[in-house]
DNA sequence: AGGAAGATCTACT
DNA sequence: GTAGATCTTCCTA
């Protein structure tokens, strides 16, 4: 079962804690490449200075404030990083995926990442992303529906873990990344 | 034209 | 484990 569009319509704190554990589903071509989320990070609106959204409405960023429920990617040092909006009604907010853990399409993921190692596939941002083959033309698709990129409801229990916001320059005094305890595809 | 950005890779102490 | 080079867009001047 696809998680419901109103899923996203609450605290990006929130829905990133309950995002560890769902099923991230990538579909092109005759591929399906499946991963369970495992670490996420929550960000807010021009209150939030990490923020995307941290100096107003921009050509790149207005997706943060439209519909919840859509993908928000975005270019950072060369690597595309993938975000889900995510916010209460009227507010400005999304959840960044930083890491999931394979489940499906390994090889095809080993082939997309040039890499052997199940571990370096998807235990970052932008190394999540290259396995998935997610890159710009997936901004602004809605997860809430079957289509090329969705996330999927589960039953999987992970013990979760919170910290500071990594790489970060200037963090908010809050704990806002949520991870899967002990899991060896978190980041760090 | 220049710089910053939510990162990654490689090569070491 | 840390250090430095380099990655590609978008913003500001």
């Amino acid at each position: 079962m696809i998680l419901p569009k109103k899923f996203y319509l609450r605290d990006p704190a929130k829905v990133a804690r309950e995002l560890i554990g769902k099923i991230l589903v990538r579909r092109y071509g005759k591929h399906v490449l499946k991963g369970i989320i495992v670490e996420t990070e929550a960000y807010y609106g021009e209150e939030d200075p990490a923020s995307r959204a941290r100096d107003g409405k921009k050509k790149f960023n207005l997706a943060m404030w439209k519909d919840v429920g859509k993908t928000f990617i975005y270019m950072v040092h060369g690597n595309w990083l993938f975000n889900i909006v995510a916010h209460e009604k009227e507010k400005v907010g999304a959840v960044l995926v930083r890491a999931v853990e394979p489940l499906e399409g390994i090889e095809e993921m080993k082939k997309n990442r040039k890499k052997e190692n199940v571990i370096e596939l998807t235990n970052g941002p932008g190394k999540l992303s290259q396995a998935f083959r997610i890159d710009k033309n997936l901004n602004s698709l809605p997860v809430y529906k079957k289509g090329k990129i969705y996330v999927e409801n589960s039953n999987i229990q992970f013990e979760i873990g919170s910290s500071r916001r990594i790489g970060v320059s200037r963090d908010l005094p809050k704990n806002l990344r949520f991870f899967a305890k002990g899991n060896p595809f978190v980041s760090r």
